[in-house]
DNA sequence: TATGAATGAGGTTTCATTCAT
DNA sequence: TATGAATGAAACCTCATTCAT
């Protein structure tokens, strides 16, 4: 899976958007690799192959690009995770689905997943537009009485701090390769799901999707 | 509860190792504030009081005085976790009382809490260092019948960023007053504890505890 | 008092001119806000609403738009002063109306007032060509015994520095309504006029006089 | 005359305020060399031959250093001046004093004289400061019956604009070598004071003084 | 003529680190 | 041990200018 995402989807546009879309893909890279402090915009420019100027022809700065980066991975995730639950009402399905895919699928574009893990971690609003997905199975599951908890930030913030630690384990490449559906089964047994519909759900084949990051609107 | 936390249990000892308590007291804050990289050796140095060149009598450089101030907490924290479970035998319950009064204690220590966070994140020893205690009860548990779980590194990642998100709720300031019991009954859950024990134990009374970090062999 | 001086005067000239002549507006305002080192050539194309680039088509560099600029107000006002002087052959009246009217008409054109004031400073080829009016009404004074100095270089910089005095005044905001008159009389006085023609021919009246700088040569 | 002026008498401090002082003559060249805007903080270093980041243990920026010179160089002039006028009681011989040594002594170290006069423009608290002293000798030249003004900012202003005049034309190079007698001579015709007086006394010698600026308190 | 993306030198400033005292 | 001035690399960012369209 190609770590050019931006530029790849983007032969077709005009020469700034091109160069736009270099940059994004260059500062994906190092926000990955180094963080976001340690990319200096510099770098960027060098990796993107264009003049440090160019950077502020395109972005005011940093921030600008962290969150332009941010928001497009995000937005591309989560549209595509939507696209592939369609049809799927069983709320504990939805639910482990949504897990694996987002370990799976992230977790195969390494660059992107780490700079979503940091994204995660320095952008409130990326946690809240997850959540807000997350919270309407986590209600549907609880209307269809397959889940026994109380719905509230508390429980929305754990559910989503376990799918990062599968995420982060997938990418630190220690974990075993059925971690995203380990992470499903426990969160289906917190969420009230008796010990053997968890595993056997979590279990279940999953039709293999593949990740394809296109810019967006932004 | 104390934010001079290295440096109040420092008295006794020599002009040096004053010294050095007031720096790793003074970094500790900024850590926590602003970050490891925006936090500078100029602004550590002064805000300890000392001149800027005296760092470097005491740490080799910023990375130095980062891992010991985050092997310090992380030490004195189980130290004085182990301490307050002495006597305690039932897994179900150490381990709801080892969460619960992580993300009190802590929680009641914002600085340290925050650099704690970050330390986590940037030094896996740490993460190690905490599961390993973690391990011994969750196997305890599953020795004892209450817990129904494989015991591997998934479920203790797992378990520690349950942990960790409750902690950051706790310091974000919009968590509410009983996050700390939430988080240890959906830990329970998980692990296979019925629903009704889950919420007593998680919720019975916790003595309070008063943490004092003090330097350690570092 | 329009601020847009040169493209007010455009309106029947071809694209190209008008085009250049809001490049100088803006510039002017720039140039008087910022000054000359801090106008950037990009802010001067935005805010002619051109493309960057188009200013290099109208002229060679920030210098070239400078020195055009100042050469068009100055040759303006000076033409304009001439031409409100015609008829008057009194050296005393013609001396005093130039500082008066200068001060005035400028001072109601801050923008304009500000960037001739740097200018004057920056560019000597400005002061010369005001000093060459100004030699030929001192000298008649002198002729018609009205003046009792000699007419040197000396006496034209000193003269026209009270004149850049009074201006710095009037556009600081802080002089008071009559400053041209006060300035003017003290010439007066310098030049050898008796205190109370001086205070006389530098209060009369005087009909108003409307500036509008259009395009030159230039 | 020396160009060091800071540097020359400071040999007997210590390193960090000799260094301070090499910044400090570095900035008077380049100031007036290039103007505030153009001097830039690297080449103020260089000259000063130190690194470049040296200059912000010092100032902390270049307007810092811009007004800490400027405020040593009028406080020093101005101290010498009153210094030198001791004794003199008379408000026509004060008066014609102090603009004929202000500019032969500014007019005899160009640097400090553009230095100087760019300052004037730029800080409008070095004009009041000036404008102080003056105020003085005016208001005691027409309690003595010999000025006929009224003394008031307009004329402050304009007076002070004649010295610049003079000190400009010193500082260029064209002017005549008793430009400053003649612009006191004009001052004094302004002021009130018969013709031939004021030639008489603007003309009278003057014991040489030496400008030698050494740091101030500051 | 007009465009506007691209350039890259150079500006200001920060900061980890060294070293003479 | 402690000091704090000095260092210089490197960060961010601006801007005059060029050039392909």
């Amino acid at each position: 899976m190609s770590n050019r995402l931006f530029g790849s989807g983007a032969a077709h546009l005009g020469k700034s958007a091109r160069t736009r879309a270099r940059l994004m893909d260059a500062a994906v890279e190092l926000f990955a690799r180094d963080g976001f402090e340690a990319a200096s915009v510099n770098e960027i420019a060098r990796r993107a192959e264009v003049a440090n100027g160019t950077f502020y022809v395109h972005f005011r700065d940093k921030d600008e690009i962290a969150s332009k980066v941010a928001l497009a991975i995000a937005g591309s995730v989560t549209r595509q995770l939507d696209e592939a639950m369609i049809g799927i009402e069983d709320a504990v399905e939805r639910t482990s689905m949504g897990t694996r895919r987002f370990i799976d699928l992230i977790g195969n574009a390494p660059d992107w997943g780490r700079a979503l893990l940091r994204a995660l971690w320095t952008f409130p609003a990326l946690r809240d537009s997850v959540a807000g997905h997350l919270r309407d199975d986590l209600e549907r599951g609880v209307a269809q009485g397959a889940f026994d908890v109380q719905v509230d930030p508390v429980l929305i913030d754990v559910f989503v701090s376990m799918v990062m630690s599968g995420l982060f384990g997938r990418l630190s490449g220690s974990a075993p390769d059925d971690i995203a559906s380990r992470v499903a089964e426990l969160q289906l047994r917190m969420l009230g799901v008796p010990a053997n519909r968890a595993s056997a759900v979590s279990r279940q084949d999953l039709p293999t999707v593949s990740l394809s990051l296109v810019p967006l609107s932004a």
